[in-house]
DNA sequence: TGAGATATAACCACTTTGGTTACAACTAAT
DNA sequence: ATTAGTTGTAACCAAAGTGGTTATATCTCA
């Protein structure tokens, strides 16, 4: 991408770049795995290095963190470089599966499914399926994060054999 | 991203480049496509065809030609080869959402969240949050399914202006 | 200062996606 | 029968996300 601009005074430019990309044939196992790490530092009571981790989840170290990077940014957990170790900064009962959710998907517009723009406004179709079925579609998100919202990572945790 | 500025005299200027990179994941933009089709289908007192529909759903006929097979192969429509055009196979009050969220097959052996696998059976939390996360997000993917199950094709166009 | 840990950049192979071109097969009208 | 218009595919493409990997810099404590 290239602009070319010719200024004959001095001026404020604005420019705008959105780049919208829509791929999941699954939600990634970011979030399972963030899941995991959670529930790992839950359960230890000292507490558990990313190589630790690693070889709960079966993963690449780096992988952990890139994650762990994530729960921080999102206040769920803090991290000690150098020492290393982490530790929750809300208490497990007060975690729930949507707020990892939310944490690992970085979801800025937080729309779960992709509707088709530019349709056709001169056909009856083309001026009302996005709106219409955008606003069908988010009740359909809702429940589904309803649902996550229900269960807290302590209630996980208490299903463990 | 490059930017190429040719100034034709000396001047004071001031920029401001302000950059918004928004990277959303979604479910294929192919679930919302297939309602617009079927809605087309629906409404036109005429048998449509595929030009025609790639012409209001704004792509490339290809594109729509391949949803259709996939409509097709669910039950949904029947289309004919040669002379063209498509019709329903069932009344729109008797086709959800849901079904047509099924029909293009936008997740991966049906389930929306993926799970990692391979975890260390030799650690409790290894040992457990495969099954134990895997229902609990059955459970999600049910509720989200389930509302897009109380929507039908009929509902949705008696939205349309 | 050294050991061990986190942070991050860079790269990789693989996959899905939406789009595109090309071509074969089919159907109805002429 | 020929022809025009349509559907059905195969093949290819660039863009982007994913999970993994290596390498390096930085941090903390003993």
């Amino acid at each position: 991408m290239s602009f070319f601009l010719r200024l004959t005074s001095a001026c404020e430019v604005t420019i705008l770049v959105t780049t919208v990309v829509m791929i999941v044939k699954q939600i990634s196992t970011r979030f399972s795995m963030a899941v995991h790490i959670l529930s790992l530092i839950t359960l230890s009571p000292n507490e558990v290095t990313g190589d630790y981790i690693a070889g709960s989840v079966n993963t690449n170290p780096v992988v952990i963190r890139r994650i762990m990077g994530m729960l921080k940014k999102a206040g769920l957990v803090d991290v000690r470089p150098g020492v290393g170790g982490a530790f929750l900064l809300k208490e497990p009962e007060a975690i729930t599966l949507l707020d990892i959710y939310h944490a690992v998907n970085v979801t800025e517009d937080n729309r779960l499914f992709g509707v088709h723009e530019d349709s056709n406004v001169r056909c009856q179709v083309g001026r009302n399926i996005e709106s219409v079925l955008q606003s069908e579609l988010s009740e359909a998100q809702s429940a589904m994060e309803q649902r996550l919202a229900q269960t807290t990572l302590s209630q996980l945790i208490a299903r463990f054999n």
